[in-house]
DNA sequence: CCTAAAACTTACTACTTAGTAAGTTTTTAG
DNA sequence: CTAAAAACTTACTAAGTAGTAAGTTTTAGG
């Protein structure tokens, strides 16, 4: 069913986050990687030796992505707003899917996680919650945003409400999620 | 170990829920709760035939929980202020715990239970909403607050400040979480 | 004291889980 | 064309999962 063209590592990558943004790592097999992907259990340890391996590639692979955003973002003519838009663009789109963020997923996982991943998550969060800050400080520089906390306080509030937001309104509706993001967004513009 | 003195049905529900807080859903199993109470697991499914069924019978004592906490709140001469107060307080309780809120942890499973559980969620989470919101009607009403957002947006906010607050502080350090918690607090007072 | 219901234990089933070792096919590079 | 490395499949293990049926102990009421 699914395409067995290019790069099988990626297409494993692509579908444990999948599933992990919309069931939880605790709650999907390497079962249901190989069944979609229509080949073996065994085909996909092949690749990722236990699903520690699998959870890092995962966390790896977001973290790359989020810096390759920060990249594009940073000095190519985007205003505050606009970086801050497409941040929370991505939690649209996952409120959309009926997905969660990986954070919150992984988040709410914690505890049964192993070390070595508690400590990338840790760095990854720190990265996330760093380029929020960031732009948040360089839009009040600039006079687009009026907040009265510290940035790293507004990102931390930002953050959550998103956070919170997706997972919430996979609860009570979608509806709930486009109230929080358009209030937050007015918090910040003051 | 564990005191087999009173209620074994409620000695259940009060480990099921601590495990819930603690690792999440699809993250324990009954071993754990009849190790926990030193008995056979066999003597788990006497009380709850099932995991939905013991999920449900721990959403119902918090929902009830919730209610009593209402009612015990509502008319006695608390202002606003100490109401809103003593549901942040709850979530302060599970930050020092390294827990997480019920509600964020089974949000994050949600797509993984079954409907009648979705229901009971939805309802659950409906009913805390609703108690946020009236409590903060009602202290912009007597003066307390002075929030601009509408008094279902504020409450949508607040929450998932204080949901993924406890989530993120479990993985950043508890300093995170109360800087949000404060923050909260100067937001809806103005 | 006696009985019957409640609260268990023992002993099991059927299934799913992550993970592995050994062998086969496919791809790639010289 | 060929060798060898990469990408698999087959066939399995050991452990853990929810759940059940039948028997035993404990508790409470008449």
């Amino acid at each position: 069913m699914a395409p067995r063209n290019s790069d099988t590592k990626q297409e494993i990558l692509r579908i444990g986050m999948d599933l992990i943004k919309r069931y939880g790592y605790n709650a999907f097999s390497y079962a249901d990687i190989s069944q979609a992907l229509d080949m073996k259990n065994a085909a996909v340890h092949y690749h990722f030796r236990g699903k520690e391996d699998l959870l890092t590639g995962i966390l790896d692979q977001y973290l790359n992505d989020y810096v390759q955003m920060g990249k594009q973002l940073q000095g190519s003519g985007f205003t505050a707003l606009q970086k801050l838009e497409k941040f929370i663009e991505r939690y649209s789109v996952l409120t959309e899917m009926n997905c969660i963020c990986i954070i919150g997923s992984v988040a709410s996982d914690f505890n049964t996680l192993p070390e070595s991943v508690k400590v990338k998550i840790k760095e990854l969060v720190s990265l996330v919650l760093q380029m929020v800050e960031k732009t948040l400080q360089e839009g009040k520089k600039r006079g687009e945003f009026h907040f009265t906390e510290s940035a790293k306080t507004q990102a931390l509030l930002i953050m959550t409400n998103l956070a919170a937001g997706v997972q919430l309104s996979r609860i009570t509706g979608k509806s709930d999620y486009e109230l929080i993001r358009k209030a937050l967004v007015r918090q910040v513009k003051g």
